[in-house]
DNA sequence: ATTGATATCTTAAACGTTTACGAAATAATA
DNA sequence: TATTATTTCGTAAACGTTTAAGATATCAAT
């Protein structure tokens, strides 16, 4: 490998001048720059990433942590969208990606203490179980955090409008003329109760009363739990006459059970999903669903962390509210 | 930071004890061992991984090159689920994963630069273009490198049987009684020209006349192009009695335009996917497709990779393939 | 008692950077 | 001209490890 000293020897300088003129400091000569760049050039030089962490304490590079815990995780296209728009974000900002994993070597350690063994700058957390103690550790750290649909006090969070969404789309299927709505919603998260807070209000505020056995739960991203929760509503004495379900790849589970009863998919029933993947616009009938914009949702995660990291005295953590948008699709019907 | 020099003074010895001493060095007492090991304990000491990679050159870390210049990439449930299973298996053996990109702090580099750069050990590659200039140099260089679903000279490929799946599920709708067999391909890469010569070779041998206008190109991962292609197909004069379709979330566009066509399936024309993914079988009528062991994928890629890496001398590379699984579903109708 | 082997620890250099500080040369100012 | 400022470069230490080589002490064997 060729070092910086090999590069001060050939334009005999001494090595310090030579990292100077690398870095672009000011008190390197403007010839002696030229020729100290074209000897790295012809050289082949290459900076050591290992040495520079060493001295600088910094990296340029941030730990994610992703888990699959749940059936969603890197499958789920929401978080898969997430994670590539960050990546490249990042990459566009200089800084590298690393997961957040539990040993290194031979050597068990908790997230935060990987953290501080690979030096990163900052840390995003997106998809896990927010109230293990590991990550309750990383995120009571002094690091730079971004959590993704959670918030933490002193850290930004970046979170998909779920309130505003849920209340656009309820708005939305009421317009249509439904008033014996139904919600199926996904395991218990703080996203979930979000959403389910936003229901009731906002049937509340249009004036819908809520049946309780209208609200039933599943699991996100699971496609028979959901048939389950559909079938028992289906079988109501009163069933409803749209069913909001927790998310666009389950919906298809909900779907599956209505048509198997012989019922129609809008004229009979109607149906919404939630995520807006490229699943539920190919779906047929087209699934009306809330796109969460993921794409923005990852360019803010890492725009947010790497101006935290990079301006840290000056840097405010706060809370970013990513708006989704409505998608009407046609399984909706208008009544 | 705790450093090993603190301990050192903590316990009275050198810091060279100390280090080997937290390395279980044969030429450390046990008593002192475990002083040392206690006052790591308590002072609460984490290894610099910067400063071990500076002295070791390795940096138990792997890159990973995953584009998303396709409409596949991280978005593709099939990459992502390899992906985090070569993520859990590279855990396990105690190595990091991260991204390969082009450039770091302000500085643009080659893929192959950035693992200099960062001191990978060693690196995999996946749904990229193989063609790529930079791409090229990566696998051409001393790096330990395993690729998937590609192969290159002196390098470990990690291959899904395209070959095989297609042949099984070839002669699996043969002896569901078809004989007019369409098949539409993704867009032309190694894994396609495996599968369409698979496809007429097993065709040949089965005695199978495929015509010219049987086989159309469209788009992996792509709804509307499979769509296209399929209503050239059921558009034409003699249209086959089963088509093949790129891909299971592509496969969605296909029955989409059959049922359009006031056709049933499979009653007045069979599909059949690949992939596997968990929504073929969640489709209403269940998908006869292909499953690709991307678990299996995802941990040989890494078994393999950390065998080279941790064994150099002895390590031969080779090409690995993973035989895929039929999922007989309901599209294939038996005639 | 001398030698050699073994076990245990230390010394010191090295990995490739960065950076505070100082030195020398040059230019600007009084 | 003498002084001060500016520009440009070098010295040397430091970051936290690892490791070859040496040192010391212990112990067994001759």
């Amino acid at each position: 490998m060729v070092s910086l000293k090999d590069i001060a020897e050939k334009c005999n300088v001494s090595v310090a001048t030579v990292s100077k003129a690398m870095n672009d400091q000011s008190d390197i000569g403007k010839d002696t720059k030229e020729k100290i760049r074209r000897a790295a050039e012809e050289l082949g030089y290459l900076p050591n990433s290992a040495a520079r962490m060493l001295k600088t304490k910094h990296s340029n590079n941030i730990g994610v942590l992703f888990t699959d815990k749940t059936n969603s995780g890197l499958a789920h296209e929401y978080f898969s969208s997430v994670l590539e728009n960050l990546k490249s974000q990042a990459e566009l900002r200089g800084y590298d990606i690393t997961f957040i994993s539990q040993n290194i070597g031979n050597q068990k350690m908790s997230y935060l203490e990987h953290c501080k063994y690979r030096n990163y700058d900052g840390v995003v957390i997106a998809s896990v179980d927010y109230y293990d103690p590991m990550v309750l550790e990383l995120v009571t750290s002094t690091l730079p955090v971004v959590t993704i649909d959670h918030v933490f006090n002193g850290k930004t969070a970046i979170l998909s409008d779920n309130v505003g969404a849920v209340e656009e789309l309820v708005k939305y299927i009421y317009q249509q003329g439904h008033r014996k709505l139904a919600f199926i919603h996904g395991e218990d998260t703080s996203v979930t109760q979000k959403r389910l807070a936003s229901f009731y209000k906002t049937c509340m505020e249009l004036g819908i009363e809520v049946p309780e056995n209208y609200v039933l739960s599943a699991l996100y991203h699971d496609a028979k739990s959901t048939a389950m929760a559909t079938r028992r509503l289906l079988e109501l004495p009163d069933p409803p006459t749209c069913i909001m379900l927790p998310d666009d790849f389950s919906a298809i589970g909900g779907m599956n059970v209505i048509e198997e009863k012989g019922l129609r998919i809008p004229e009979d029933i109607s149906v919404a999903g939630f995520d807006g993947i490229l699943l539920s616009q190919v779906l047929r009938p087209k699934l009306t669903t809330i796109k969460q914009d993921s794409v923005l949702i990852g360019h803010e995660a890492a725009r947010h962390l790497i101006d935290w990291i990079e301006n840290p005295k000056t840097y405010l953590a706060s809370q970013v509210l990513i708006p989704g948008k409505l998608l009407a699709g046609q399984t909706v019907k208008c009544l």
